[in-house]
DNA sequence: TGCCAACGTTGGTGTCGCCAACACTAACAA
DNA sequence: TTGTTAGTGTTGGCGACACCAACGTTGGCA
């Protein structure tokens, strides 16, 4: 890419004229070239975002956010064991394991063995968890105006399909955590 | 959302018969809908492969994945002070002062105190940086390539627009980590 | 001269994804 | 009936990362 010079003793003028930009337009420009080019750069950075939005819209209610996850799976898939849980919503079991109990704690879901299979618990949601859900689900359409707020309808649909192919070509390919799968 | 009903004594079919889905196509149908619909969740699970694929690439020729990004921006905007290149490449200075001392080691980046203004460093590039960098460049093509396998040329070009301009927006609003930035 | 802010450093925290190891259970083949 | 393999759930733990406070030095400005 192209080479700058730094003046002669000091920083580069323009790059400093740029970092502090505040507009958003052309604030890419800011970024090397490089990094900014790949998808994978700009996922991880955008997802840090996403990560501090999310933390701390469900803070807010007093929730976490895995527990938006969990419920939404147990309300639309039935009743599950924390495997499968754990296979819906893309966690390592033993984080299912730690999540599953703070939501028994807070009685949003109950545990049971399978009495077809002991080596399963079976999780439901509760009564009072459908109405967390509600709560959440209020929380989590807030929140995906903020974080696609620079897009229109028909971009944000592209986001997501886009985002959705590449999440699931690469879950095909490797898994959520601790899972077999081909060529493994 | 629909309610499967899970059938007496067990697991929901259903439920189990597709986690277990292999093929890439349709995988996202064993995803809550309540939440593959939501941008921050595919962007924060599509994350966790980039990173991991990024961790990876780069380790296998010996690298780490700020390398890039902080050689990237001292080629392309020149020499700078380590809180310009935070600011270029969203790392926090106190990060950037590790990340700084990894390549100074490394005999990659040298420092030397700013005359202009003694509190900051100058960070600048070497030559063994730049054959790196030519090194690394290699590196993240291909993992570009591989991140974003599904996708045809155009998809890319549309994916890698649309990250940026959530990513831009939401710079512009919060900044990288400890920056004054409007309404704060 | 005093105040405010920038820079860089050090030390630290909490979260998260991921993993090993183990005990129990189930299915299946010999 | 026995041994093997695998699934499930739990516990304990690790490394990476994003983030922050606090401090000393330095510079700009009123």
């Amino acid at each position: 890419m192209g080479e700058s010079c730094a003046p002669a003793g000091g920083v580069a003028a323009a790059a400093t004229d740029t970092v502090g930009a505040t507009a958003a337009e052309g604030l890419a420009a800011s970024w090397p070239a490089r990094v900014r080019g790949l998808a994978g750069w700009l996922v991880n950075k955008t997802a840090v975002h996403s990560h501090r939005l999310t933390a701390e819209a469900f803070t807010a209610v007093g929730g976490r956010r895995f527990h938006y996850a969990l419920l939404a799976s147990l309300e639309e898939f039935g009743s599950s064991s924390q495997a499968d849980l754990g296979r819906h919503c893309g966690f390592d079991r033993s984080d299912v394991a730690t999540m599953v109990n703070e939501l028994v704690q807070a009685g949003h879901v109950e545990r049971a063995q399978d009495p077809a299979d002991r080596r399963r618990n079976i999780i439901a949601i509760t009564p009072a968890g459908r109405s967390r859900l509600a709560d959440f689900d209020v929380v989590a359409a807030d929140l995906q105006d903020v974080f696609l707020a620079p897009l229109d309808t028909e971009e944000r649909a592209e986001l997501i399909s886009l985002l959705t192919r590449v999440l699931e070509h690469h879950t095909a390919l490797h898994g959520f955590a601790r899972e077999p799968h081909p060529g493994a």
